[in-house]
DNA sequence: GTTGTTTGTACATAGACAATATACAAATAA
DNA sequence: TTATTTGTATATTGTCTATGTACAAACAAC
């Protein structure tokens, strides 16, 4: 069985923001699901070889944006989120250009167009269901 | 006539990166051609409110990565690239990852189905030429 | 009830990283 | 020869990241 995140820690991307993209990834994508107990911070922490407070930083950052419920001693709950949050506007103007950096940034180092093209299509049929 | 890049001094993201990625795009698209010269660093640095030693980080890394040639008094030079980097495996590997992250992020952020679907297929299809 | 254990929280600190200030070096034009 | 325009080098300052350590709350065991 896969485990829940690994990171990178000689990635350009700081450890805890690591771990809420990828946390946040099974969140929006329904692999966590509603009722779900995430693992306490101090074991999560020793999977991924960081610090405790580091995984407490994402797993805060993830409750204000409304998906998880933090308790001493019960954990991070996950929640329902029914009422999706308002569009975030500069998160949705700068999706595109995002999109199109990353692009570039995976060709410029190599990546084939039809091995791009595969992910792109993989991601859009999924984004269909 | 739009700007050749603008970035945010609040995003995450470091101002250098940002260029980095701004101009990087601007190269591989083609919007930026061999033989260009791209604008001396003060002028750059004072377009985008920055400080000049910012933005010749940035230009040193894209020159490190092959696109430009940095030389005094002329000013930094478009290359032709002709052979593309070997690829490289962490960041190919990496790719379906990272683009799933930012899927899953702007949904979060409230951005449509539809909306990101339309984005998808517009890279995709500025690829396939 | 008291105590111990398991959780998240708070805050201070060390280190890494980003942005700047300042001085310098090279190339070219006047 | 001198002034100007460019990129370069290095030290410094400030911010961000990760950690160390102590604390607080909730619950179970007894």
């Amino acid at each position: 069985m896969p485990p829940l995140l690994s990171i990178d820690l000689h990635a350009p991307l700081p450890a805890y923001r690591q771990i809420v993209d990828a946390i946040r990834t099974h969140l929006v994508n329904g692999a966590l699901q509603p009722g779900d107990l995430l693992p306490p911070v101090r074991r999560l922490a020793i999977d991924l070889g960081v610090h405790f407070n580091t995984v407490a930083d994402a797993y805060r950052i993830l409750a204000e944006e409304g998906w998880l419920d933090l308790k001493r001693r019960r954990g991070a709950l996950v929640l329902a989120r029914t009422a999706p949050r308002p569009i975030d506007p500069a998160v949705a103007a700068s999706f595109a250009r995002r999109l199109r950096e990353l692009v570039a940034e995976v060709r410029a180092a190599g990546v084939t167009r039809p091995r791009i093209l595969r992910e792109l299509r993989l991601i859009a049929k999924g984004l269909e269901s």
